[in-house]
RNA sequence: GCCCAGAUAGCUCAGUUGGUAGAGCAACGGACUGAAAAUCCGUGUGUCGCUGGUUCGAUUCCAGCUCUGGGCA
């Protein structure tokens, strides 16, 4: 039970090639990616076709709902419930995705972290806001002056993360940082793809594919996301075009706009993703365009 | 045809009392350990429309031309 890894930018085609993968292998395949979890976002987050996903198991896909904060931390766990779980059935696990992040968690370098207590998380986002990200910093550097030294001083999501953990342990994030993570699959045996496309073709695709979103539901999916009445700050809100049609339902944008911004966003997107593959994941991974 | 305005970065535009230019957006490079489609850091990429003139020196002043708006016919 070898498993497949294929990362790849936002509409590299990822997905068609995992399903190849799966034909030949009679694998399975399993959702790499933050935000193609969500319930609320099958189209925006072009996730599998339902003829893929009859054809061929899929795993971990829209499973989360979007009032929801899904983490790394919370894949990690389903994903490891998933391998030891009867589904697989002994089958090649094919992981999918774009967040270099899920990656490195599956491939051992995520370490152990504490839970954080609920209030105390709420207790540093509140801070956050009404105190600003420099004012966290300098609190930062009287608790923990090497991760201080470490961040930026206007990182707030890490200077965040890294007072929460301090708070609720006692210890630096650094410290539990330094601890080796669990691997999830056989890095050494796994077949690793990464998948870097022409910055052209991409961009085409990028534009071509917003547009196809826009005539196959996404503004009535961004519309029923609303009706939900969540929080900006959830990462499900956060997806790229759900800002922009929500501006289009208020009357702010044109459909032109609209596609425009959000073709925008997704090429930024899947540059940080390519600067993340680049340099962040092994050497022992293939590249392909 | 005449009059007026404009022509500067990929786009929208600012500016230089004459010493080869800068903002926003875009673009490009980078960081990355539980919100990662997140959160941050860095970089100006330019025949200043063309051709002449004046000048030590013109993107800037002058003339002609071209193009684009708007107006008058």
């Amino acid at each position: 039970m070898n498993a497949v890894l294929i990362a790849g930018p936002t509409a590299s085609g990822k997905s068609s090639l995992a399903m190849e993968m799966a034909d030949a292998t009679g694998g399975v395949v399993i959702n790499a990616d933050s935000m193609q979890v969500y319930d609320a976002l099958r189209v925006l987050t072009a996730r599998p076709s339902v003829q893929d996903m009859q054809a061929i198991d899929h795993f971990l896909y829209g499973h989360v709902p979007a009032a929801r904060a899904y983490s790394v931390g919370n894949w990690f766990r389903d994903t490891e419930t998933l391998l030891c779980g009867p589904e697989l059935r002994g089958r090649t696990p094919i992981f999918v995705g774009g967040t270099g992040l899920y990656f490195r968690a599956l491939t051992g370098g995520l370490s152990q972290m504490p839970p954080i207590p609920a209030a105390i998380r709420q207790h540093w986002r509140r801070a956050l806001e009404e105190e600003g990200v420099e004012a966290l910093h300098a609190q930062l550097r009287n608790k923990d002056p090497d991760m201080a030294d470490r961040l930026k001083i206007r990182d707030s999501q890490r200077i965040v993360r890294a007072l929460e953990v301090f708070d609720a342990s006692g210890r630096s994030i650094s410290a539990f940082q330094n601890e080796a993570g669990n691997a999830l699959v056989d890095v050494a045996k796994a077949r690793k793809v990464v998948l870097m496309p022409n910055r052209m073709r991409l961009r085409e695709r990028i534009k071509e594919r917003f547009e196809m979103m826009m005539e196959t539901g996404a503004v009535e999916e961004v519309g029923h996301l609303l009706a939900q009445n969540l929080s900006p700050k959830l990462p499900a809100m956060k997806a790229i075009g759900v800002r922009e049609i929500a501006a289009y339902l208020a009357g702010e944008m044109t459909v032109e706009q609209v596609i425009e911004r959000a073709a925008i966003a997704t090429r930024q997107y899947a540059k940080r993703q390519m600067t993340w593959f680049r340099n962040q994941l092994g050497d022992d991974w293939e590249f392909r365009s």
